[in-house]
DNA sequence: CGGCATCCGGGAAGATACTG
DNA sequence: CAGTATCTTCCCGGATGCCG
């Protein structure tokens, strides 16, 4: 490992998760474990021989797992330690404050698990406030249940109980809805977005989640 | 530049501070303007044509500004933007996510700068109930002022006006104090520290900024 | 399908020496 | 003092192939 030597808190966490993709990977498996395969999906960028570079090296420094699922499913995923999944904060840092970069370009692909980290980092409690909701979310075979309240917008996979609403589409169309202000009803003509049940709270939801103010060019 | 094509503020900040050395030397600069000499004194590891090229990214990305200072000093300066200060939380973030780590040496050298911003990070507002001091501290050449309440640790550069509490001697020994838990009296007896003023005071500022819990190994 | 090994090209980082 | 110039090394990224 290339070090710093320095005794600064900053610089060894850099020495930890500093390497070319690394935060990313986390971010990607903050809201549970994924495989392989869909970690690639998420990370277009990313050839199988840095992700598996990536992936040892974070399991040794104690920052992930590599386990296989319980039968019948068997297969093996990867899955952030508890020490892993407190690095929440720092990935959050950095995108309040990337939110604010005059070069930062929104049109670009994300993935479901990086809007929802995002709606999760710019929880506006004010405009929350009296909420109490289950929300759905499916991004084609990924499903996601959120229970958001004033304080906290909980995460996890998975298909809701009963959810007052459910959004179905890709994470883009969601995120233009929610971050882009386009109107779900255009987004719903276009054939991007799905939305089912509580109508009105969809319209409310996609108001939640302000993105801050860009500085100028 | 490498870009990671992802529209998630995480990837954007990656692009934009996410090469070898960049948040280091964003925080060396994080309580004021430096120059290229102390920039290379305060990262020993980093060298000169690295720091040219990091400063000029930084400085095109709209992070730090090279001015020279007003006459008669008339020496150039690397200083944060605005928006390069607002970098702050996430130096914050990981070094409070590092500390935690089983393989932190805090043994290996720091800088003045990252001595006081982790007083500023660490700073446990209990403890600290009631406060309200001024307190120089002397680098060798470095000197800073810090005032300090129960909600705020504000530094910056130069000599205090009147402080009650004045420390002396190298940014390790000082650590050693702090967050090392060595008794001052002893740091002062190997002549690695100087107090000056409150000692009941200093005994106390040592108290104030106490790290995390470690994870087992 | 889910990796790991290997080779290769390009580019970033590091060490050192040098210049205005 | 404040950077350049140059050279070397190593990391990243892509492709391919192997193996369970």
């Amino acid at each position: 490992m290339r070090r710093y030597d320095d005794a600064c808190g900053t610089a060894h966490a850099l020495e930890l998760l500093g390497d070319r993709w690394a935060l990313l990977i986390l971010r990607e498996l903050m809201l549970g474990a994924r495989r392989f395969s869909q970690l690639r999906a998420d990370l277009p960028g990313l050839s199988a021989n840095v992700l598996t570079q990536r992936l040892g090296e974070l399991e040794s420094r104690g920052l992930l797992l590599h386990r296989t699922l319980p039968p019948p499913a068997s297969v093996p995923v990867y899955e952030l330690t508890p020490w892993g999944y407190e690095t929440e904060p720092i990935t959050q840092a950095m995108g309040r404050w990337a939110a604010r970069s005059p070069h930062h370009d929104a049109s670009l692909r994300i993935s479901g698990v990086s809007l929802l980290l995002s709606f999760r980092t710019m929880l506006d409690r004010q405009r929350a406030k009296g909420i109490d909701a289950e929300v759905g979310f499916r991004f084609g075979d990924d499903v996601y249940r959120g229970h958001l309240t004033p304080s906290l917008f909980a995460i996890s996979q998975g298909a809701p109980d009963d959810a007052q609403l459910v959004f179905i589409g890709s994470p883009m169309a969601l995120g233009a809805a929610v971050h882009g202000g386009v109107p779900i009803s255009k987004l719903e003509k276009a054939g991007a977005l799905t939305v089912i049940g509580d109508r009105k709270l969809a319209q409310r939801f996609t108001t939640l989640f302000p993105l801050p103010e860009k500085l100028p060019t």
